[in-house]
Order: C-alpha cells, then sequence, then structure tokens
DNA sequence: AATATTTGGTTTATAAAATAAACCGATTTA
DNA sequence: TAAATCGGTTTATTTTATAAACCAAATATT
C-alpha cells in the first residue's frame, strides 16, 4: 500500500537538488545555491550525499581562475527519482 | 519557484498517518501501527506532533475495558495537506 | 603595494528530528 | 498465580539537517 521513500530523496535540499538536475544538463554550484537558497555549506554536504549515492556527478574544473563546480544527474538518480515520485503517490493519492 | 515543504508534513511516519486520515473518518492507533509498520513508541511521539500541530485529534476512550486512541484529521489538517501536495508539485511536477 | 572584501567552496560543531529501547498499568491466558 | 499480551507513553540514542567557522584564491579598495 504505501511505499518506502527513499530517505535520500526525501528531505526538501536535496529534492530540490535533484528537482533541478531533472530539468537541465548540468547545474553549477552557485546556480544551485541561488535556486535553492541553501546556506554553502549545507548545499556542500547534501551535494556529497547524494554523490556518494551515485545519483548525481560532481565535477570541478577551474573556468579562467575560479573553480567551477558542475553536477549533473545520473541515470540511476533518475530511475530512483521517478521512483520516489511513484512511492509518493501512495501517500498523496489522486488529489 | 520550488515552495516550502511544511516540515511537518515532510517525514514519511506523519506523511503516511496523514495520508490515511485523509481517507477516513477516523483511525485508531492499532489500526494505523499496522498499516504505517512503525513501532508504537515512533507512533505515539509523531501522533503527538500532529495533534499539538492541530493537524489532528486525538480521542481517549474505552471499549470494553481497553483502552483505545481514535484519531481524525481537522479541518487545518486536511488544508495544510492540501498545501503541501501543492508545494510538492513544484519539485515533481505534475502528478 | 598593502589590505580588505568577495567568491566558491569545505570542515566541523550544534540543533533538531527520527527512531528504538525501556517501561507501565491493565487485561488476558496458561 | 505467574507469565504473556495489549495499548500505549516516556526517555534515551542515533541519525539528519543546518549553521557557523574556516580556508585559499581572486578581486577590489585606499
Amino acid at each position: 500500500m504505501l511505499q518506502e521513500l527513499n530517505p535520500l530523496l526525501h528531505s526538501q535540499l536535496r529534492l530540490a537538488i535533484m528537482s533541478i538536475l531533472m530539468n537541465c544538463e548540468e547545474a553549477d554550484f552557485v546556480y544551485i545555491k541561488k535556486q535553492t537558497q541553501a546556506t554553502a555549506g549545507n548545499l556542500s554536504v547534501q551535494l556529497d550525499k547524494l554523490s556518494h549515492a551515485g545519483y548525481i556527478e560532481v565535477e570541478k574544473s577551474f573556468v579562467g581562475k575560479k573553480t567551477r563546480t558542475a553536477c549533473r544527474i545520473t541515470a540511476e538518480g533518475r530511475k530512483v527519482f521517478e521512483d520516489y515520485v511513484e512511492a509518493l503517490k501512495t501517500y498523496i493519492g489522486q488529489l
């Protein structure tokens, strides 16, 4: 009946990150920070969790002299996000 | 863009409780426990939180010699649940 | 040129939340 | 009569989320 909600996705900030990455090729730290209004520390921690889980890929590079942290969702990330949405439907039904 | 997710609802167990109560007149402790697979302690704590927030009403009574804890969702509970669902849609698109 | 300030983060400490374990009184059951 | 079960609550522990402190490099200010 009620399905499990992947606890790694069931967090406002991580869900926001995943939601953003579901809808674009890639997004960098600064952009995600602005969109989510998260503090840098919190964002850094949550990006780590998602990347260690294999749900996103994080790529650090330089643009001119500045560092840039780009994030992309992985195939597995896409799948677990979709699974999460399906699971959620068991809670919020046909509303 | 991304809306806040009411933190009192954004918890698997509390969401499950609310989901159950959205779909029936009332449900008692034992029934909710069975449906959610929660431990009694955890359920007790989460029911308290929801009732202190005014999202549910909890009524203790006796059936024969046994206690019975019945729960019902309140009008406010219904509203915040619906708001929560709307907010969720900003993360997961249209359900 | 030296000094602030900002940028783009990470690491660590703290607050809050979820969960489990221990407990309790009443009721059955053996 | 003792032991187990029912229907919970309270308290302790673990986990999680969040913020605060920090850092190196770059840029702006005096």
